[in-house]
DNA sequence: CTGAAAGCGCTTACAG
DNA sequence: CTGAAAGCGCTTACAG
């Protein structure tokens, strides 16, 4: 492979030292007009670029212009829009972007921490792999700057945060099934060791309890938050000998594995069987019936949260900030 | 934020040269054992992990272990596959992935392509902007590894890269729809400039024209890859005077934006209407009705394009590879 | 088996 | 306004 030009290559042909061209570069206000002139035809000819990897060893830490993100799941729509709301942060304040999904698997989520830190990004904005995420409060108690996103961390509160209020978005759904006239509700959450696990739980007992309706543990079940959980559990229920009337689906991914088996089985929705699905998706409007869901800011929660991530790093003493969105019910036909 | 642990703090607590740490992370049979152990426990107990900066900044290429990754558009699950596949690969081998989504801008594109080879990764995979992509070119002619995937260039060969038979695919899901009886058959493409676009066009063209039926340039539309356009297009496509019986849309984006428009106008598919999408969601079966729809091998594709990548890093000089992977016709209840 | 030294490509005080 | 020099954290010939 070619080589490609250096600070050096661009010195030479332009007869000047390579500080003069560093600096021409980073305070061309310092440099003198026709020497700048000289450096900048040469950078053109050259089509040179600094080397990122020998600034990054150089630039001191908050100054490196590099930000890391950490997804859980990459194929979950929501994390989809939280990358793009952190992208075009990003982008519009000329960050660039290291970006790695840990797939909800713990060994995957520590090398790629390893990876971030060992690559001196200035900050990262992540969702913790579970509310004891050891590794995460490892970094965080060396003052890494980051903000988690989705998920709290349950003993470690002074760490910057984006959080959707996930038990008031359950707790409509849930009271509009009721209002409906649903009785046996059940509730299909993703991984239970995950917060929004809970609190979406936490959100459909309120809500039975508000209507005075007995809660029946048989009914509440956890899987491993993707698509094929969804389709088993489900399954389950249904052939369970008082099957539930309605379901209330705890992620994106469980809620499409829920309609599988629900069209498998030829049951019919809403008639058979209603369901409203935590988090809504782009097609939702096109699903068979379009569907009833919860809808998070996926977006606003990547821009927010890689603006707190920009704070933080300009200002490393600023205090923390916890910030809570709100769910939006968005009632279609599935109930 | 507390420094990190360098190699010269092992060093200096492990009472030998940074050299002898150094070589005991690589070349650990090169060292004593009596060293080895007291080096290893100092860097447990300091915790420490090389900066992948510096290594990087010293290593010569192809020996970096990182690779880049430059997709078009998050949004579409097609690349989604595409990228758990990469991922899989670069982890099985132990290579650092930087991955950037460009979303269809040309100058994203340009900007991250400029990163990635400013932070010295050993090669990297992407799908071109379009098939004239200069800028994925002119780093070609440096001899830059690169592997293409899903899009070629239009005028240069000389690269590795990894394809899906488009125009068969498209063939066989039109002549699908004629062998049904449908006869006003529409095609819903992405944007022109992708060579894909205009693939799984010449696929629906051959189809009719084995079949002796006409080509009617009013049903061929092009749009711009994204849900919107897929609206936007087909609620036009209907409200022709002889409207389409059927469509042929030529994205999952596109797919996902005729839906909504069909189902808006409170057509039934397929009675009032038939689709088949190209490439098929994990979801499909979940759409009202399940969707008919020619299936793409995106996570193959990114496996395939990792390994070939990985040879082209390790054997510079091995001639470039083509490779085409079927698509598949799955049939469900759309047409 | 081990260490001193050079160097990867930059940035930035310092001196002039 | 400009250049020589030090140094970021590593790796790797080279000498011993």
């Amino acid at each position: 492979m070619n080589k490609t030009p250096s600070l050096k290559d661009v010195a030479e042909k332009a007869n000047v030292s390579i500080s003069t061209v560093s600096r021409s570069l980073n305070y061309p206000e310092k440099v003198d007009t026709k020497t700048l002139g000289r450096i900048n035809k040469v950078i053109k000819e050259l089509n040179y670029r600094p080397n990122r990897v020998a600034q990054r060893l150089r630039i001191k830490e908050g100054h490196r212009k590099i930000i890391g993100l950490l997804i859980p799941d990459i194929q979950n729509p929501f994390y989809v829009d939280v990358v793009r709301g952190v992208e075009d942060y990003a982008y519009s304040r000329n960050y660039a972007l290291l970006m790695c999904n840990f797939a909800q698997n713990k060994e995957k989520e520590r090398m790629y921490l390893d990876i971030m830190v060992s690559e001196s990004v200035d900050g990262m904005i992540l969702a913790p792999f579970d509310k004891y995420d050891q590794d995460v409060i490892n970094l965080l108690e060396k003052d890494f700057p980051i903000v988690c996103v989705d998920r709290g961390l349950a003993d470690y509160q002074d760490v910057d945060i984006v959080l959707v209020d996930n038990e008031r978005g359950a707790f409509e759904a849930v009271s509009y099934l009721i209002e409906q006239g649903y009785e046996r509700i059940a509730y299909v959450g993703g991984l239970p060791s995950i917060p929004t696990s809970q609190q979406r739980k936490d959100g459909y007992v309120k809500a039975l309890q508000k209507y005075n309706m007995p809660v029946d543990n048989e009914l509440i079940n956890f899987g491993d938050s993707k698509h094929d959980s969804g389709k088993v559990i489900v399954r389950e229920l249904l052939q369970l000998e008082k099957r539930p009337t309605a379901f209330f689906t705890g992620n994106n991914l469980i809620t499409l594995g829920a309609l599988e088996t629900i069209h498998a089985m030829n049951l019919v929705i809403p008639g058979d069987v209603a369901i409203i699905g935590f988090d809504d998706m782009p097609w939702s409007i096109s699903l068979n019936p379009p569907l009833t869901a919860v809808k998070q800011p996926g977006y606003e929660i990547g821009k927010r949260a890689a603006d707190l991530l920009y704070q933080k790093i300009i200002e490393p003493e600023k205090p923390s900030v916890k910030m809570m969105l709100n769910a939006k019910l968005i009632i279609r036909d599935s109930c």
